[in-house]
DNA sequence: CATGAATGAGGGTTCATTCAT
DNA sequence: AATGAATGAACCCTCATTCAT
């Protein structure tokens, strides 16, 4: 048994191994210059064994992709457990967002890697795990949301559709990043971005902003 | 001068040509499966002609985008043109920017090639054309919203910053649509780009809202 | 006693094990698809064990080849014991075989694994079995042509020469099955089958022949 | 047209120089161990440019194989047309395959290649090569056959038939000579393929035999 | 006996780009 | 102005075999 523990932990070791290897790999060479000799060598392992632990490129991006959510996740459940207001929280779930994407670029990369995607290659397996990362931000904005909604700072709306929105907005705002030497050069993109999250807080207040008029 | 000008037509004969070859590699192959041999086939041209016209692949993909954002562009413009309130002519365009995306999907694929990269290679030349195709949609929907302002169908906020969130949202909101069968399970995407599309369009109301309380 | 007996039935049950994932691999990935470690996962033991048992692919290879061999052979014996005049029994195993590389293609693909390889590893182990399997059919054939030379249902020759030419000719036919749809479109396989079938025990039978003349 | 035809020349030329290369490979490594990077090496050009003139590996077999059944239909043809009785020719061309497998083994391994493959791969130009090649050594022997019907040397049978038969047989019995060391250590092989070939061109005779004795 | 993680050479293939003609 | 043959590094992935545990 003690012989299984230590199976078990090798097994994670090498797994962490590996994604070293691959986050090195992605934080000094960018996703589009990733091998997997180039894994290999930095984890210091053979390419067959990186094979031996994932079943294709495509699944090491995949679990590259589950740092940076989970990472992102457990940036926003943290404002999530604060004491603050629900506007003041969707609010800081934003900031968080774009200092997120700021200060790890590549994990935005990673997770931008498969949305961008024109082929569509989630096996089961990895629905599940854009299920247990992707979605349960999405669940989290969700229950902000509710919760304003509860405690009257937000008017009624569907939460579901509203957290969907607001996330996609924001990434969208995002997205448009790329732009901000071209089409957006007049303005400058955080600007932008702050506006953004400022209307979709706004949003939720609906008619609460009538009644201080 | 007659010589002159043959040249140039000539020119711009070779270079109809050429995109001809690379949209329909586009249209039938898909954006991931273009090759510079693959366009000069379906141009009856050799590949060493492409290069003589394009400096790269990237300039061919950057035309392509350039067709796809002037077409959006034209839809737009049409929409604007008409004699609707203002409210809900951006709404039009929403629907319109859907519509695109479904009927259009390699051009938004193109689009979203430059989008999604992580790499930055917008040589000043290129940052032309994005200027003239896709900060000009930006133009308008910047305009449907001065109008509505002007006509106090909406309420003061800036209109260019609104534009761009606009845009930018509903650009979100499709991009997630790879996960309508993971993440969004739940939910249907069509709606939910509805949905935010309300938002985007009510939230420039503000006040109005109430007034109609 | 009682432990080295249960030594080597284990060790008979080990090979039986290993044997059925062979097997199951064989038929259900065909020849071209098997790798230890699909046999492994199959035979539910570890690749290293395998090795333990076998010494190398090849010899499991043949071991399955053995399994078709015999196979066929204990099919042909069944014929060979029908009180059948030995032309008919020629006729019928003929038929046989050409059922049998019908019906267990892949005991075939096996068998053909070492015919059709340029190399040469046949290691006195692996003689053997091919002496005991392979060997014991044309024997079997032989029998036959002697039988029937005895009771002047064929002509004298060389048995063991006509044994091996009845059986290579037979096998050279189906063959070239490959080609049936290529250089032999022209003709039906089984057609000629048939009629190379007839003239191999014809051709037992010489002088018969022109007494009926 | 200068340009034209130097073109043409140099693009065989380029051809030649990589079927030499394959062929260099296939006679010093034999056909398991050819790769085409070897190939290319050999033929002193890059891999790419290899791809450039064959589609594929196989590609290049296939024209391995068409070599071989070329030269192999060569030597058949030569005797084909010498003034000799049909009985004594077919004698003559069993004995030039003999020969053929013996002195040109590579070529017979590179025809058995596709012959022994579980799978099928004759796209329909490959197809086209079997058919010239191929199938024009089954035409040179039915002409044989004809001949020697028509003359009354053979008695009346499927041409056609006996064609594919007797190719077949004798390729049959040229594939069994892996087993000369085991199955068929108690004979000779070339015995058996003597005898052979005399009891293919004796079947023809049919009645002659009889009125021999 | 049994394991299964580790290996790594080797496989075939692609393709943007160049340059001599 | 047009060609298209040539490149070759780079790609992802496979798998029989070994050996420390």
């Amino acid at each position: 048994m003690g012989t299984k523990e230590r199976r078990a932990s090798e097994k994670q070791a090498r797994l962490d191994q590996i994604l070293d290897g691959a986050r090195k790999m992605l934080f000094s060479h960018g996703i589009d210059n990733i091998s997997m000799s180039g894994i290999a060598k930095k984890a210091e392992l053979g390419v067959g064994t990186i094979y031996f632990y994932f079943q294709s490129k495509e699944e090491i991006f995949a679990a590259l992709q589950e740092e940076g959510l989970s990472l992102l996740y457990r940036t926003i459940q943290q404002i999530h457990c604060r004491p603050v207001p629900s506007d003041r929280k969707l609010t800081l779930i934003g900031q968080a967002f774009y200092t997120f994407c700021h200060d790890h670029k590549d994990y935005y990369d990673v997770i931008n890697y498969f949305l961008a995607s024109s082929k569509i290659f989630f096996t089961p397996d990895l629905k599940n795990q854009v299920d247990m990362s992707g979605g349960k931000i999405l669940d989290l904005i969700q229950k902000v949301i509710e919760q304003g909604m509860a405690d009257h700072t937000f008017a009624k709306t569907d939460a579901g559709k509203y957290a969907v929105y607001f996330f996609a907005a924001l990434h969208g705002v995002m997205h448009l990043k790329k732009l901000e030497n071209t089409a957006l050069a007049k303005q400058d993109h955080q600007q932008i971005y702050i506006f953004s999250l400022k209307q979709l807080v706004a949003g939720l207040k609906g008619g609460k902003l009538c009644s201080q008029t």
